[in-house]
DNA sequence: CCTGCCTACGTTACCGGTAAACCTGACAGA
DNA sequence: TCTGTCAGGTTTACCGGTAACGTAGGCAGG
């Protein structure tokens, strides 16, 4: 990367701050040195430095960070798409992590993106350890949670809550008539979210006199095979079962194969119940009864709430963005 | 974010170059100046400013940008997956964005990125706008084009042969006796590479005699209702066929959903075929028959390439990762 | 004793922008 | 004619690191 802008000025017979001024379309210039400039610093293929802008005007950069679960959940990539779209509008890039689930992993990599002072960040889940908190409220950057809603965020939160879905989906399922459910999860508890979820589910059935009956949590990562198994193995434990909860779609579709090759009637013998919402789940022989969670919409809705505050703007702290619980066939 | 390295020098009775030496772990100072140092910069909440040090040491930035087609896709996110881990174990931060299949938008996406001096890029395509190839043979940073297989990479080249997935699909169905095939593709034209796929696809059948019947290429994403909508047109236009070929495996479901439905008996009446080797793929009542690309193995190799060039190492410029045709029972 | 070398630092310049202050000529109004 | 204002610039300082180079003191070898 060769010129700068104190190449561009030379060639133009401007200063370097007039170059500045007229490439990033300030005032102060006339229309003649305004073409020169550009001209020259077309003709010298100039790229700006953003490193050295972001630095120089006390660390005003357009890098935003954002960390998730994993990489490879389709949810996600939803989510993040949804912010990047919103983000790449407005000027901003992202810079992406994966914390695995972890809390530490989740510190590690805050440290890191911290360091290159980005505008704002977007992370996932209320749980955090005490150092990333402290690390950030001294930062004093934007920083949205997302996805799991906290009344009291580090700063803004988008989201919904996981004990209520949870809960929801142990009503409906009460309601369909449904007595003895059973629960399969993934990521053994490493999951807070998916916990929480479970949390919601068992409280509801309590309340109800119908307690859960069983619960199977995998060390896996949540997959099709991981809820084929995963049914195999609760019902290896526990016969009498008339509906089962899973950690997300993927997994009950898993069950629903499972239940399939073994002749198991589904809604008639055993009543299956999913979480997510993913495209598939509506596609099925029998659509799978679930909860749609608005992906894109929370991703954007994050991004907005980001940039709203770094404008100034007057944004609201907590942004619920409500699930729906999507009856299907299959429970 | 408060402290510097000055703070810090002021506050442990050195040089601010000590500190940084110190705190950078190289040499050139006692034991004794080490602890008080690195105690001082802990009780300070020192954060180190990649920002300046990027800047300052002229551009040795430890970011990464990678932009691919869609954030959506499963695919995609594995490969981001792969890339992430790799890069985030050897220090560097990954910058992201999504080009939607234009290579209008990938350029914009790279004119962005390049003006933060990443020490590399990931592209995934071997198709580019002219003034993206300039500008990064200008910038002469490491660029390591994926997915798509290319022999005259701009640097580097990670990937398969999408023409010969399609050739290789082509030759397995008609081995398998089939002789009137359709394709089902999404995304019309934009998406080159599905693009690819079909012409391999078409020439082998056309090379064996037995040229392709008919293809429906739907302007929608990917996806299960795609592939549903797509066979369905695909069949109202034309009878009598003995095998469809997909985009990918996402909508390869959506049609064996869509047969399903209609009692069309799979694979007795119609083949169906995929592309990809998603999880779920395997999974289905009947196996679909499928290419399994190596998606994580992909995104390692290639951020492995790159900072094997960013060390200097010799590294290969073009590494073909192969994909794998995967007889299922759906043809 | 002098020289050379090593350790453990300190000093200075610089990266490429941006903000803020300063400058200058032209023109208007009193 | 003097003064104020404005357009259209220029100059200077600075952001927080890092590289390159300078240097004081101690110690060994000739």
């Amino acid at each position: 990367m060769k010129a700068n802008l104190e190449d561009i000025a030379k060639a133009a017979g401007v200063s370097k701050m007039t170059v500045s001024r007229v490439l990033r379309g300030g005032t102060g210039f006339s229309d003649d040195t305004r073409d020169r400039v550009r001209k020259v610093a077309e003709s010298l293929g100039y790229v700006p430095n953003k490193l050295a802008a972001a630095f120089g005007a006390d660390q005003a950069s357009t890098l935003v960070g954002m960390c998730v679960p994993r990489l490879t959940s389709g949810l996600f990539g939803q989510v993040l798409d949804g912010v990047d779209r919103a983000l790449s509008r407005l000027g901003y890039q992202l810079i992406i992590g994966a914390n695995n689930h972890s809390t530490e992993e989740e510190e590690a990599w805050v440290r890191q993106i911290v360091s290159w002072r980005p505008a704002g960040l977007i992370l996932s889940g209320r749980t955090h350890q005490p150092g990333t908190v402290d690390l950030l409220r001294q930062a004093g950057m934007p920083v949205v949670e997302i996805w799991d809603l906290t009344t009291s965020p580090i700063d803004m939160s988008v989201g919904f809550s996981h004990v209520d879905c949870g809960a929801e989906m142990g009503q409906h399922l009460l309601r369909r008539g449904r007595r003895r459910a059973g629960y399969v999860g993934a990521l053994a508890r490493a999951d807070v979210m998916g916990q929480a979820r479970l949390d919601g589910f068992r409280a509801a059935l309590a309340e109800a006199g119908h307690p859960l009956v069983a619960s199977e949590l995998l060390l896996d990562m949540p997959g099709f095979y991981a809820g084929l198994y995963g049914l195999e193995t609760l019902l290896s434990r526990t016969r009498d079962l008339d509906v089962v909860y899973f950690h997300n779609d993927e997994m009950a579709i898993g069950g629903l194969a499972y239940a399939q090759a073994r002749g198991i009637r589904v809604p008639e013998d055993l009543g299956i119940a999913g979480w997510g919402g993913m495209e598939a789940a509506s596609i099925l022989p029998r659509r799978l009864t679930t909860t749609v969670v608005p992906t894109t919409a929370i991703g954007k809705a994050a991004a907005e709430a980001l940039v709203a505050r770094l404008k100034g703007e007057p944004g609201q702290d907590v942004t619920v963005v409500p699930t729906r619980l999507v009856p299907g066939e299959t429970g």
